[in-house]
DNA sequence: CGGAATGTGGACTGTCAAGTCCAGTAACTT
DNA sequence: AAGTTACTGGACTTGACAGTCCACATTCCG
């Protein structure tokens, strides 16, 4: 805890050089892969450091301690969930096509026999009272992956599939919070039931909103 | 790992005798608030020694392991969380009930400027990959936390708030879902906003079941 | 081609946590 | 009151993990 601490706060060292990227790349992957499988508080570095293949030392001459490693896995999966929706909600036309994005994350958890739970919802709730940076980051993530639906419900108002008086960002969000309570459900009973019944709940909801 | 690590199973010495009940009460409190307060993975044995005052020796007297404590912690909580539930839907009557619970519930967390979600919902997320007992013991409270809420609906159907055709188990894991979510993201983001929108959301479809 | 900057390996240290041990004290029983 | 059982204190062991250090390699550039 002496000022040299204090550069924990630089998010991180710019980039390196080249292929010191690539590096850099490899072992966040990995370490986002592990923390998904294990939780944030049950990987160890040297659990990274065996997974990549890489030695203690690389791992500090990119990161400068745990946490940084932890912000960069945090922006990886953000990339990586929000990369996965985007595609449903930036040409998302109708009803047809909210169920099949139902179905597509039941399927998936389903083929998972629903162990765990949403990475950034776990990493959101392992995180949150320990980590500011992480938290807010977390915040943020949550805040695109809202905005990325809003984007799509704005879309179904303005072809007439939803009423003008929706809200997309409101809807945007109870959408997600129901998604997000069905992922825990379903991880903690190890049955994608719940996670049915909150998706089919949340897509009732907006159809309320139909004209 | 040698074979009296097996006692594990047998969830707990059979009650001590008489104040030590009370002994290892005040101990399984104070450890449930420290969990809650701290995330399950935050807590060692010390604190809780040292939150009660009370030596090593005496927590593996009461309990096989860390472990097995955490299991009396999830006891405890799901009935300080069913204790708090369950007075609103043992008597719901109408949606100024259920508009009661909700504002309870909000102004719950405001007061605690969000900081924590759901005492069940992040031991769940902490413990679901890695404790197969403790899963089973939430999922368990889970479904208890469902069938309250599920009685309340039944009873809000008898008496034509609701119409027949509502399946007050299911909308009961729905509510119980945007609730899980809503308080996860409001953890979050530090902001009631989620949830109240959450929360609203799974009113306002259960009033879409209205006659 | 030579030397600085950048990148790499792995041994080492300090801390902290779970779980063990045993010697001691209170309480209960007849 | 004696002896058995129930409980208590805290020192000790073992292992894991974050973070440091320094010697060695590779690349880059004059």
């Amino acid at each position: 805890m002496n000022t040299e601490t204090m550069h924990d706060e630089l998010v991180a060292p710019p980039p390196p050089t080249q292929k010191g990227r690539e590096q850099r790349q490899r072992i966040v992957d990995a370490a986002a892969d592990l923390v998904f499988e294990r939780g944030v508080t049950e990987v160890s570095l040297d659990d990274i450091r065996e997974a990549t293949g890489v030695s203690k030392s690389q791992l500090y001459h990119y990161f400068n301690n745990k946490s940084d490693l932890l912000h960069a896995v945090i922006e990886c999966q953000r990339e990586r969930v929000l990369g996965n929706h985007r595609p449903t909600f930036q040409s998302l036309e109708g009803w047809d096509d909210l169920m099949r994005w139902r179905d597509m994350i039941v399927a998936h958890q389903a083929a998972r026999s629903c162990r765990n739970g949403c990475p950034l919802g776990s990493l959101a709730n392992g995180l949150a009272e320990l980590d500011d940076v992480a938290r807010n980051q977390l915040s943020g993530a949550f805040s695109s992956w809202g905005r990325i639906i809003a984007e799509g419900l704005t879309r179904m108002v303005k072809s007439h599939t939803l009423r003008a008086d929706a809200d997309p960002q409101e809807l945007a969000v109870s959408v997600l919070a129901s998604l997000q309570g069905g992922l825990l459900m379903a991880e903690t009973a190890r049955d994608t039931r719940p996670l049915e019944i909150a998706l089919d709940a949340a897509i009732a909801h907006l159809k309320s909103f139909a004209p």
